[in-house]
DNA sequence: CATTTATTATGAGCCTTCCTCATTTCAGGC
DNA sequence: GCCTGAAATGAGGAAGGCTCATAATAAATG
Protein backbone atom coordinates (compact mmCIF):
# COMPACT_ATOMS: atom_id res chain seq x y z
CA UNK A 1 0.00 0.00 0.00
CA UNK A 2 3.15 2.12 0.23
CA UNK A 3 4.47 3.80 -2.49
CA UNK A 4 8.10 2.34 -2.03
CA UNK A 5 7.83 -0.14 -3.86
CA UNK A 6 6.43 1.69 -6.95
CA UNK A 7 7.24 -0.22 -9.87
CA UNK A 8 5.87 -3.99 -9.46
CA UNK A 9 3.17 -2.62 -7.48
CA UNK A 10 2.10 -0.36 -10.11
CA UNK A 11 2.46 -3.65 -13.17
CA UNK A 12 0.12 -5.63 -10.77
CA UNK A 13 -1.89 -2.63 -10.01
CA UNK A 14 -2.38 -2.36 -13.71
CA UNK A 15 -3.71 -5.82 -13.80
CA UNK A 16 -6.07 -5.64 -11.60
CA UNK A 17 -7.22 -2.45 -13.26
CA UNK A 18 -7.27 -4.07 -16.52
CA UNK A 19 -9.31 -7.36 -14.77
CA UNK A 20 -11.62 -4.80 -13.16
CA UNK A 21 -12.31 -2.89 -17.05
CA UNK A 22 -12.75 -6.34 -18.51
CA UNK A 23 -15.83 -7.41 -16.34
CA UNK A 24 -16.97 -3.97 -16.66
CA UNK A 25 -17.08 -3.89 -20.28
CA UNK A 26 -18.50 -7.99 -20.06
CA UNK A 27 -21.17 -6.82 -17.60
CA UNK A 28 -22.31 -3.94 -19.08
CA UNK A 29 -22.55 -5.77 -22.39
CA UNK A 30 -24.17 -8.50 -21.30
CA UNK A 31 -27.00 -6.35 -19.04
CA UNK A 32 -27.52 -4.00 -21.82
CA UNK A 33 -28.07 -7.26 -24.89
CA UNK A 34 -29.77 -9.73 -22.31
CA UNK A 35 -31.21 -7.77 -19.81
CA UNK A 36 -31.11 -8.01 -16.30
CA UNK A 37 -33.10 -11.00 -15.32
CA UNK A 38 -31.44 -12.36 -18.51
CA UNK A 39 -28.16 -12.06 -17.72
CA UNK A 40 -26.65 -14.50 -15.55
CA UNK A 41 -23.30 -14.30 -13.77
CA UNK A 42 -21.96 -17.31 -15.44
CA UNK A 43 -22.56 -15.45 -18.58
CA UNK A 44 -20.61 -11.99 -17.65
CA UNK A 45 -17.79 -14.51 -16.32
CA UNK A 46 -17.78 -16.23 -19.79
CA UNK A 47 -17.60 -12.63 -21.47
CA UNK A 48 -14.96 -11.51 -19.13
CA UNK A 49 -12.44 -14.91 -19.66
CA UNK A 50 -12.72 -15.01 -15.51
CA UNK A 51 -14.70 -18.11 -12.95
CA UNK A 52 -17.59 -17.19 -11.66
CA UNK A 53 -16.22 -17.38 -8.68
CA UNK A 54 -13.71 -14.29 -9.26
CA UNK A 55 -16.50 -12.00 -10.07
CA UNK A 56 -17.53 -12.33 -6.59
CA UNK A 57 -14.05 -10.62 -5.56
CA UNK A 58 -14.38 -7.12 -7.19
CA UNK A 59 -18.24 -7.02 -6.73
CA UNK A 60 -20.42 -8.01 -3.52
CA UNK A 61 -23.39 -9.33 -5.58
CA UNK A 62 -24.94 -9.11 -8.79
CA UNK A 63 -27.47 -5.67 -7.89
CA UNK A 64 -23.81 -4.13 -6.77
CA UNK A 65 -22.18 -5.04 -10.40
CA UNK A 66 -25.35 -3.41 -11.93
CA UNK A 67 -24.84 -0.28 -9.73
CA UNK A 68 -21.34 -0.63 -10.90
CA UNK A 69 -22.13 -0.52 -14.71
CA UNK A 70 -24.88 2.42 -14.11
CA UNK A 71 -22.73 4.31 -12.31
CA UNK A 72 -20.20 4.17 -14.99
CA UNK A 73 -22.59 5.33 -17.99
CA UNK A 74 -23.64 8.35 -15.84
CA UNK A 75 -19.77 8.94 -15.37
CA UNK A 76 -19.20 9.43 -18.81
CA UNK A 77 -22.20 10.92 -20.42
CA UNK A 78 -21.29 13.97 -17.67
CA UNK A 79 -17.77 13.69 -19.36
CA UNK A 80 -19.66 14.28 -22.95
CA UNK A 81 -22.41 16.44 -21.37
CA UNK A 82 -19.81 18.78 -20.56
CA UNK A 83 -17.98 18.77 -23.85
CA UNK A 84 -20.90 19.36 -25.53
CA UNK A 85 -22.05 22.84 -24.22
CA UNK A 86 -20.50 25.61 -24.92
CA UNK A 87 -20.60 27.91 -22.09
CA UNK A 88 -19.63 31.30 -23.89
CA UNK A 89 -23.32 31.42 -26.08
CA UNK A 90 -26.26 32.58 -24.10
CA UNK A 91 -28.17 30.02 -21.33
CA UNK A 92 -30.74 29.32 -23.70
CA UNK A 93 -28.30 28.22 -26.33
CA UNK A 94 -26.98 26.16 -24.09
CA UNK A 95 -30.07 24.44 -23.03
CA UNK A 96 -30.25 23.62 -26.37
CA UNK A 97 -27.28 22.02 -26.19
CA UNK A 98 -27.86 20.11 -23.41
CA UNK A 99 -31.29 19.01 -24.42
CA UNK A 100 -30.04 17.59 -27.73
CA UNK A 101 -27.37 15.66 -26.09
CA UNK A 102 -29.32 13.99 -23.52
CA UNK A 103 -32.26 13.54 -25.94
CA UNK A 104 -29.47 11.58 -28.38
CA UNK A 105 -27.93 9.80 -25.76
CA UNK A 106 -31.22 8.70 -24.57
CA UNK A 107 -32.67 7.66 -27.36
CA UNK A 108 -28.94 5.53 -28.68
CA UNK A 109 -28.37 4.21 -24.84
CA UNK A 110 -32.53 3.67 -24.22
CA UNK A 111 -31.43 0.11 -22.94
CA UNK A 112 -28.97 1.87 -20.21
CA UNK A 113 -32.15 4.18 -18.88
CA UNK A 114 -34.00 0.89 -18.45
CA UNK A 115 -31.21 -0.25 -16.54
CA UNK A 116 -31.00 2.45 -14.52
CA UNK A 117 -34.16 2.10 -13.18
CA UNK A 118 -33.23 -1.14 -12.02
CA UNK A 119 -30.13 -0.02 -10.50
CA UNK A 120 -32.34 2.51 -8.24
CA UNK A 121 -33.69 -0.16 -6.24
CA UNK A 122 -32.08 -0.58 -2.77
CA UNK A 123 -33.67 -3.79 -1.54
CA UNK A 124 -37.21 -2.90 -2.02
CA UNK A 125 -36.31 0.74 0.05
CA UNK A 126 -37.47 4.08 -0.90
CA UNK A 127 -35.65 4.42 -3.90
CA UNK A 128 -32.55 5.39 -3.42
CA UNK A 129 -30.22 8.25 -5.89
CA UNK A 130 -26.91 7.22 -7.53
CA UNK A 131 -24.25 9.57 -6.93
CA UNK A 132 -23.04 9.44 -10.34
CA UNK A 133 -26.72 10.81 -11.91
CA UNK A 134 -26.35 13.50 -9.43
CA UNK A 135 -23.65 14.49 -10.60
CA UNK A 136 -24.76 14.65 -14.31
CA UNK A 137 -27.52 16.64 -13.24
CA UNK A 138 -25.32 19.35 -11.73
CA UNK A 139 -24.37 20.32 -15.33
CA UNK A 140 -27.99 21.29 -15.97
CA UNK A 141 -28.19 23.48 -12.47
CA UNK A 142 -24.48 24.57 -13.54
CA UNK A 143 -26.14 26.67 -16.74
CA UNK A 144 -28.92 27.91 -14.82
CA UNK A 145 -27.21 29.31 -12.50
CA UNK A 146 -25.03 30.67 -14.85
CA UNK A 147 -28.05 32.79 -16.66
CA UNK A 148 -29.60 33.76 -13.49
CA UNK A 149 -26.06 35.51 -12.77
CA UNK A 150 -25.84 36.91 -16.23
CA UNK A 151 -29.47 38.37 -15.78
CA UNK A 152 -30.55 35.95 -18.55
CA UNK A 153 -33.18 34.07 -16.34
CA UNK A 154 -35.52 35.31 -13.67
CA UNK A 155 -34.05 34.26 -10.58
CA UNK A 156 -37.25 33.67 -9.01
CA UNK A 157 -36.80 30.66 -10.85
CA UNK A 158 -37.35 27.92 -8.80
CA UNK A 159 -33.96 25.24 -10.21
CA UNK A 160 -35.60 21.88 -9.11
CA UNK A 161 -38.53 22.22 -10.88
CA UNK A 162 -37.31 23.42 -14.45
CA UNK A 163 -34.85 20.50 -13.80
CA UNK A 164 -38.14 18.36 -13.27
CA UNK A 165 -39.41 19.33 -16.19
CA UNK A 166 -36.51 19.45 -18.59
CA UNK A 167 -35.12 15.54 -17.87
CA UNK A 168 -38.91 14.66 -17.43
CA UNK A 169 -39.98 15.53 -20.64
CA UNK A 170 -36.66 14.41 -22.74
CA UNK A 171 -36.94 11.46 -20.82
CA UNK A 172 -40.54 10.73 -22.01
CA UNK A 173 -40.04 12.27 -25.41
CA UNK A 174 -37.08 9.64 -25.92
CA UNK A 175 -39.38 6.98 -25.28
CA UNK A 176 -41.82 8.07 -27.70
CA UNK A 177 -38.96 8.46 -29.89
CA UNK A 178 -38.17 5.07 -30.00
CA UNK A 179 -41.76 3.55 -30.32
CA UNK A 180 -41.55 6.01 -33.55
CA UNK A 181 -38.27 4.17 -34.42
CA UNK A 182 -37.54 8.02 -35.25
CA UNK A 183 -34.07 8.70 -34.48
CA UNK A 184 -33.97 12.25 -32.79
CA UNK A 185 -36.35 15.24 -33.94
CA UNK A 186 -34.72 18.65 -33.21
CA UNK A 187 -38.39 19.91 -32.98
CA UNK A 188 -38.80 18.32 -29.09
CA UNK A 189 -36.01 19.83 -28.34
CA UNK A 190 -37.19 23.56 -29.85
CA UNK A 191 -40.49 22.94 -28.11
CA UNK A 192 -38.71 22.47 -24.86
CA UNK A 193 -37.01 25.41 -24.95
CA UNK A 194 -40.36 27.93 -26.07
CA UNK A 195 -41.69 26.57 -22.81
CA UNK A 196 -38.94 27.63 -20.58
CA UNK A 197 -39.87 31.31 -22.09
CA UNK A 198 -41.70 32.71 -19.34
CA UNK A 199 -38.71 32.27 -17.62
CA UNK A 200 -36.56 34.15 -19.71
CA UNK A 201 -35.61 37.53 -18.92
CA UNK A 202 -35.87 39.53 -22.42
CA UNK A 203 -34.09 42.57 -22.98
CA UNK A 204 -37.82 43.75 -23.38
CA UNK A 205 -40.16 41.87 -21.50
CA UNK A 206 -42.63 41.03 -24.16
CA UNK A 207 -43.80 37.37 -23.17
CA UNK A 208 -41.82 37.50 -19.58
CA UNK A 209 -43.94 39.67 -17.27
CA UNK A 210 -46.98 38.71 -19.92
CA UNK A 211 -49.83 36.74 -18.01
CA UNK A 212 -52.03 37.21 -20.52
CA UNK A 213 -53.24 39.90 -23.71
CA UNK A 214 -49.99 40.29 -25.36
CA UNK A 215 -52.38 40.08 -27.99
CA UNK A 216 -51.05 39.32 -31.89
CA UNK A 217 -50.59 43.11 -32.90
CA UNK A 218 -48.80 44.38 -29.70
CA UNK A 219 -46.24 41.46 -30.28
CA UNK A 220 -45.48 42.46 -33.96
CA UNK A 221 -45.00 46.08 -32.59
CA UNK A 222 -42.04 44.79 -30.49
CA UNK A 223 -41.07 42.33 -32.60
CA UNK A 224 -40.86 45.54 -34.94
CA UNK A 225 -39.23 47.30 -32.70
CA UNK A 226 -36.33 44.90 -31.73
CA UNK A 227 -35.85 44.10 -35.40
CA UNK A 228 -34.66 47.90 -35.90
CA UNK A 229 -32.85 48.14 -33.08
CA UNK A 230 -30.63 44.94 -34.36
CA UNK A 231 -30.52 47.06 -37.53
CA UNK A 232 -29.46 49.67 -36.27
CA UNK A 233 -26.71 47.78 -34.72
CA UNK A 234 -25.31 46.10 -38.13
CA UNK A 235 -25.12 49.49 -39.13
CA UNK A 236 -23.02 50.86 -37.03
CA UNK A 237 -20.26 48.15 -37.08
CA UNK B 1 -70.27 -23.13 -22.34
CA UNK B 2 -73.94 -22.98 -23.23
CA UNK B 3 -76.24 -20.88 -21.51
CA UNK B 4 -78.89 -23.19 -20.53
CA UNK B 5 -77.66 -24.37 -16.85
CA UNK B 6 -76.85 -20.63 -15.55
CA UNK B 7 -77.51 -20.80 -12.12
CA UNK B 8 -74.66 -23.81 -10.81
CA UNK B 9 -72.59 -22.24 -13.50
CA UNK B 10 -72.69 -18.80 -12.28
CA UNK B 11 -71.85 -19.57 -8.75
CA UNK B 12 -68.94 -21.31 -9.92
CA UNK B 13 -67.65 -18.53 -12.02
CA UNK B 14 -68.14 -16.52 -8.92
CA UNK B 15 -65.96 -18.09 -7.06
CA UNK B 16 -63.48 -18.00 -9.93
CA UNK B 17 -64.28 -14.58 -10.14
CA UNK B 18 -63.51 -14.52 -6.21
CA UNK B 19 -60.51 -16.52 -5.82
CA UNK B 20 -58.95 -14.07 -9.08
CA UNK B 21 -59.62 -11.00 -6.87
CA UNK B 22 -57.71 -12.43 -3.79
CA UNK B 23 -54.70 -13.15 -6.14
CA UNK B 24 -54.94 -9.93 -7.81
CA UNK B 25 -54.67 -8.34 -4.05
CA UNK B 26 -52.40 -10.43 -2.58
CA UNK B 27 -49.75 -10.08 -5.73
CA UNK B 28 -50.42 -6.15 -5.47
CA UNK B 29 -49.70 -6.28 -1.39
CA UNK B 30 -46.65 -8.28 -1.57
CA UNK B 31 -45.00 -6.74 -4.83
CA UNK B 32 -46.09 -3.48 -3.58
CA UNK B 33 -44.25 -4.06 0.17
CA UNK B 34 -41.60 -6.64 -1.08
CA UNK B 35 -40.82 -5.38 -4.32
CA UNK B 36 -40.38 -7.88 -7.27
CA UNK B 37 -37.52 -9.59 -6.63
CA UNK B 38 -38.32 -9.44 -2.97
CA UNK B 39 -41.75 -11.41 -3.53
CA UNK B 40 -41.62 -15.07 -4.30
CA UNK B 41 -44.48 -16.84 -5.87
CA UNK B 42 -44.85 -19.04 -2.72
CA UNK B 43 -45.29 -16.24 -0.59
CA UNK B 44 -47.96 -14.96 -3.26
CA UNK B 45 -49.98 -17.99 -2.85
CA UNK B 46 -49.48 -17.95 0.95
CA UNK B 47 -51.25 -14.61 0.94
CA UNK B 48 -54.08 -15.67 -1.51
CA UNK B 49 -54.82 -18.42 0.55
CA UNK B 50 -53.91 -20.83 -2.49
CA UNK B 51 -51.60 -23.98 -3.25
CA UNK B 52 -48.55 -22.20 -5.43
CA UNK B 53 -49.47 -24.40 -8.05
CA UNK B 54 -52.79 -22.89 -8.22
CA UNK B 55 -51.39 -19.49 -9.29
CA UNK B 56 -50.28 -21.03 -12.89
CA UNK B 57 -53.78 -22.03 -13.39
CA UNK B 58 -54.32 -17.89 -13.34
CA UNK B 59 -50.95 -16.46 -14.76
CA UNK B 60 -48.69 -18.23 -16.86
CA UNK B 61 -46.05 -16.71 -14.59
CA UNK B 62 -44.52 -14.33 -12.13
CA UNK B 63 -43.66 -11.57 -14.67
CA UNK B 64 -47.33 -12.03 -16.23
CA UNK B 65 -48.82 -11.51 -12.77
CA UNK B 66 -46.74 -8.64 -12.33
CA UNK B 67 -48.34 -7.07 -15.49
CA UNK B 68 -52.09 -8.19 -14.85
CA UNK B 69 -51.47 -6.04 -10.93
CA UNK B 70 -49.98 -3.07 -12.89
CA UNK B 71 -52.68 -3.09 -15.58
CA UNK B 72 -54.91 -2.98 -13.12
CA UNK B 73 -53.84 -0.12 -11.04
CA UNK B 74 -53.62 1.65 -14.34
CA UNK B 75 -57.28 1.36 -14.88
CA UNK B 76 -58.19 2.26 -11.79
CA UNK B 77 -56.31 5.52 -11.95
CA UNK B 78 -57.87 5.81 -15.33
CA UNK B 79 -61.59 5.74 -13.55
CA UNK B 80 -59.80 8.16 -10.70
CA UNK B 81 -58.93 10.98 -13.28
CA UNK B 82 -61.79 10.62 -14.89
CA UNK B 83 -63.51 11.37 -11.96
CA UNK B 84 -61.22 14.27 -11.04
CA UNK B 85 -61.89 15.90 -14.26
CA UNK B 86 -64.69 18.40 -14.98
CA UNK B 87 -65.29 19.19 -18.28
CA UNK B 88 -67.34 21.98 -18.02
CA UNK B 89 -64.15 23.63 -16.64
CA UNK B 90 -61.75 25.45 -19.04
CA UNK B 91 -59.36 23.37 -20.22
CA UNK B 92 -56.21 25.14 -18.08
CA UNK B 93 -58.57 24.36 -15.01
CA UNK B 94 -58.81 20.78 -16.34
CA UNK B 95 -55.15 20.83 -16.80
CA UNK B 96 -54.45 21.34 -13.69
CA UNK B 97 -57.17 18.79 -11.97
CA UNK B 98 -55.97 15.96 -14.03
CA UNK B 99 -52.20 17.05 -13.40
CA UNK B 100 -53.14 17.46 -9.16
CA UNK B 101 -54.87 13.97 -9.86
CA UNK B 102 -51.29 12.55 -11.45
CA UNK B 103 -48.72 13.84 -8.86
CA UNK B 104 -50.81 13.24 -6.11
CA UNK B 105 -51.57 9.51 -7.15
CA UNK B 106 -47.77 9.09 -8.17
CA UNK B 107 -46.61 10.08 -4.85
CA UNK B 108 -49.43 8.28 -2.97
CA UNK B 109 -48.83 5.33 -4.98
CA UNK B 110 -44.62 5.48 -5.84
CA UNK B 111 -44.18 2.02 -5.33
CA UNK B 112 -47.07 0.97 -8.32
CA UNK B 113 -44.48 3.15 -10.36
CA UNK B 114 -41.59 1.01 -9.71
CA UNK B 115 -43.15 -1.99 -10.61
CA UNK B 116 -44.32 -0.09 -13.82
CA UNK B 117 -41.14 -0.01 -14.71
CA UNK B 118 -40.70 -3.85 -14.07
CA UNK B 119 -43.65 -4.57 -15.86
CA UNK B 120 -42.95 -3.27 -19.37
CA UNK B 121 -39.72 -4.93 -19.87
CA UNK B 122 -41.20 -7.92 -22.19
CA UNK B 123 -38.05 -10.53 -22.11
CA UNK B 124 -35.39 -7.34 -23.29
CA UNK B 125 -36.98 -6.65 -26.01
CA UNK B 126 -37.98 -2.97 -27.21
CA UNK B 127 -39.84 -1.66 -24.52
CA UNK B 128 -43.19 -2.89 -24.83
CA UNK B 129 -46.40 -0.36 -23.66
CA UNK B 130 -49.29 -1.24 -21.74
CA UNK B 131 -52.58 -0.97 -22.88
CA UNK B 132 -54.14 0.37 -19.65
CA UNK B 133 -51.62 2.96 -19.49
CA UNK B 134 -52.04 4.05 -23.24
CA UNK B 135 -55.92 4.51 -21.66
CA UNK B 136 -54.85 6.36 -19.36
CA UNK B 137 -52.80 9.04 -21.23
CA UNK B 138 -56.09 9.31 -23.10
CA UNK B 139 -57.65 11.66 -20.69
CA UNK B 140 -54.91 13.79 -21.10
CA UNK B 141 -55.21 13.78 -24.83
CA UNK B 142 -59.00 14.44 -24.64
CA UNK B 143 -58.45 17.28 -22.73
CA UNK B 144 -56.38 18.92 -25.21
CA UNK B 145 -58.92 17.87 -28.33
CA UNK B 146 -61.77 19.54 -26.24
CA UNK B 147 -59.11 22.79 -25.37
CA UNK B 148 -58.72 22.63 -30.01
CA UNK B 149 -62.28 22.63 -30.20
CA UNK B 150 -63.13 24.91 -27.99
CA UNK B 151 -60.54 27.43 -29.59
CA UNK B 152 -58.89 27.52 -26.13
CA UNK B 153 -55.47 25.44 -27.35
CA UNK B 154 -53.55 26.53 -30.24
CA UNK B 155 -54.07 23.79 -33.23
CA UNK B 156 -50.96 23.37 -34.40
CA UNK B 157 -49.63 22.29 -30.57
CA UNK B 158 -48.11 18.99 -31.46
CA UNK B 159 -50.05 16.62 -28.73
CA UNK B 160 -47.20 14.21 -28.35
CA UNK B 161 -45.03 16.61 -27.53
CA UNK B 162 -47.44 17.99 -24.66
CA UNK B 163 -48.03 14.66 -23.48
CA UNK B 164 -44.43 14.14 -22.83
CA UNK B 165 -44.00 17.12 -21.34
CA UNK B 166 -46.80 17.00 -18.88
CA UNK B 167 -46.25 13.35 -17.71
CA UNK B 168 -42.70 13.79 -17.78
CA UNK B 169 -42.50 16.72 -15.55
CA UNK B 170 -45.23 15.14 -13.21
CA UNK B 171 -43.21 12.06 -12.74
CA UNK B 172 -39.87 13.47 -11.81
CA UNK B 173 -41.23 15.75 -10.22
CA UNK B 174 -42.86 13.41 -7.70
CA UNK B 175 -39.63 11.36 -7.42
CA UNK B 176 -38.34 14.90 -6.05
CA UNK B 177 -41.21 15.20 -3.61
CA UNK B 178 -40.72 11.99 -2.95
CA UNK B 179 -37.29 12.54 -1.80
CA UNK B 180 -37.69 15.67 0.09
CA UNK B 181 -40.49 13.57 2.07
CA UNK B 182 -42.95 16.38 1.00
CA UNK B 183 -46.66 15.13 0.07
CA UNK B 184 -47.54 17.50 -2.58
CA UNK B 185 -46.57 20.72 -3.06
CA UNK B 186 -49.47 22.61 -5.56
CA UNK B 187 -46.54 25.38 -7.30
CA UNK B 188 -45.52 22.18 -9.18
CA UNK B 189 -48.90 21.87 -11.06
CA UNK B 190 -48.69 25.98 -10.70
CA UNK B 191 -45.51 26.29 -12.63
CA UNK B 192 -46.08 23.57 -15.02
CA UNK B 193 -49.38 24.96 -16.40
CA UNK B 194 -47.41 28.00 -16.47
CA UNK B 195 -45.18 26.18 -18.91
CA UNK B 196 -47.86 25.53 -21.39
CA UNK B 197 -48.93 29.64 -21.49
CA UNK B 198 -47.62 29.96 -25.22
CA UNK B 199 -50.04 27.44 -26.59
CA UNK B 200 -53.35 28.83 -24.35
CA UNK B 201 -55.09 31.33 -27.02
CA UNK B 202 -56.64 34.06 -24.97
CA UNK B 203 -60.29 34.89 -25.26
CA UNK B 204 -59.20 38.83 -25.80
CA UNK B 205 -58.11 38.14 -29.70
CA UNK B 206 -57.63 42.06 -30.55
CA UNK B 207 -56.45 41.84 -34.20
CA UNK B 208 -57.23 38.14 -34.80
CA UNK B 209 -60.14 38.27 -37.11
CA UNK B 210 -61.45 35.38 -38.93
CA UNK B 211 -57.80 34.21 -39.97
CA UNK B 212 -56.30 31.61 -38.89
CA UNK B 213 -54.68 32.88 -35.90
CA UNK B 214 -53.40 29.92 -34.25
CA UNK B 215 -50.50 29.40 -36.90
CA UNK B 216 -49.68 32.97 -37.04
CA UNK B 217 -49.54 32.80 -32.80
CA UNK B 218 -47.49 30.21 -33.04
CA UNK B 219 -45.16 31.56 -35.73
CA UNK B 220 -44.94 34.59 -33.72
CA UNK B 221 -43.28 32.92 -31.03
CA UNK B 222 -41.09 31.22 -32.67
CA UNK B 223 -39.85 34.42 -34.26
CA UNK B 224 -40.41 36.31 -30.74
CA UNK B 225 -37.52 33.42 -29.32
CA UNK B 226 -34.95 33.75 -32.43
CA UNK B 227 -35.27 37.68 -32.21
CA UNK B 228 -34.44 37.28 -28.31
CA UNK B 229 -31.57 35.10 -28.92
CA UNK B 230 -30.08 37.37 -31.43
CA UNK B 231 -30.29 39.79 -29.02
CA UNK B 232 -28.73 38.49 -26.03
CA UNK B 233 -26.29 37.30 -28.47
CA UNK B 234 -25.33 40.69 -29.72
CA UNK B 235 -25.06 42.28 -26.06
CA UNK B 236 -22.85 39.99 -24.70
CA UNK B 237 -20.38 40.80 -27.58
C1' DC C 1 -78.77 -41.51 -6.02
C1' DA C 2 -74.75 -43.67 -8.24
C1' DT C 3 -71.44 -43.23 -11.70
C1' DT C 4 -68.88 -41.13 -15.02
C1' DT C 5 -66.64 -37.17 -16.87
C1' DA C 6 -64.58 -32.56 -16.77
C1' DT C 7 -62.63 -29.07 -14.19
C1' DT C 8 -59.86 -27.23 -10.61
C1' DA C 9 -56.40 -27.65 -6.93
C1' DT C 10 -52.24 -29.44 -4.91
C1' DG C 11 -47.34 -29.74 -3.56
C1' DA C 12 -43.28 -32.70 -4.28
C1' DG C 13 -39.58 -32.30 -7.19
C1' DC C 14 -36.76 -30.56 -11.16
C1' DC C 15 -33.92 -27.05 -12.93
C1' DT C 16 -31.68 -22.86 -12.97
C1' DT C 17 -29.24 -19.26 -10.79
C1' DC C 18 -26.93 -16.72 -7.07
C1' DC C 19 -23.47 -16.95 -3.99
C1' DT C 20 -19.98 -19.18 -0.54
C1' DC C 21 -15.87 -21.37 0.66
C1' DA C 22 -12.29 -24.86 0.81
C1' DT C 23 -8.70 -25.49 -2.20
C1' DT C 24 -5.35 -24.23 -5.64
C1' DT C 25 -2.48 -21.03 -8.30
C1' DC C 26 0.36 -17.29 -8.56
C1' DA C 27 3.52 -13.17 -7.63
C1' DG C 28 7.05 -10.98 -5.23
C1' DG C 29 10.60 -10.85 -1.31
C1' DC C 30 14.37 -13.26 1.07
C1' DG D 1 14.59 -22.22 -4.37
C1' DC D 2 11.42 -21.38 -0.67
C1' DC D 3 7.90 -18.89 1.75
C1' DT D 4 3.92 -15.94 2.47
C1' DG D 5 0.02 -13.40 1.36
C1' DA D 6 -3.00 -12.23 -2.28
C1' DA D 7 -5.81 -13.71 -6.13
C1' DA D 8 -8.45 -17.14 -8.62
C1' DT D 9 -11.17 -21.20 -9.06
C1' DG D 10 -15.29 -24.15 -9.48
C1' DA D 11 -17.90 -27.60 -6.86
C1' DG D 12 -21.70 -27.42 -3.94
C1' DG D 13 -25.40 -25.32 -0.86
C1' DA D 14 -29.62 -22.74 -0.86
C1' DA D 15 -33.56 -20.70 -2.76
C1' DG D 16 -36.92 -19.68 -5.99
C1' DG D 17 -39.64 -20.31 -10.50
C1' DC D 18 -42.19 -23.54 -12.73
C1' DT D 19 -44.07 -28.44 -14.13
C1' DC D 20 -46.69 -32.37 -13.74
C1' DA D 21 -48.62 -36.56 -11.84
C1' DT D 22 -52.05 -37.03 -8.62
C1' DA D 23 -56.09 -35.78 -5.84
C1' DA D 24 -60.23 -33.37 -4.87
C1' DT D 25 -64.24 -31.28 -6.37
C1' DA D 26 -68.05 -30.06 -9.30
C1' DA D 27 -71.06 -31.14 -13.32
C1' DA D 28 -73.39 -34.19 -16.27
C1' DT D 29 -75.82 -38.31 -17.12
C1' DG D 30 -78.84 -42.52 -16.57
Amino acid sequence: MSASSSHQKNTQRERLEAREQNILKAATEAFSALGVDGTTMAEIARRAHIAEGTLYLYHKNKQDLLAFVVQNFWAELTQGALAAVDVSLPVMAQLEQLATYHLTALIQQSDMVGLTYRARLRHGEPEYQLPKIREYVRVFDQIIERGINRKELSEALPLWQCRDVFYGALEYSSRTLLLREAKFDPSVVEQLLVMFHPYKIDPTPAVAAGHNDTSVSKRLTKIEAQLALLLIDRKSD
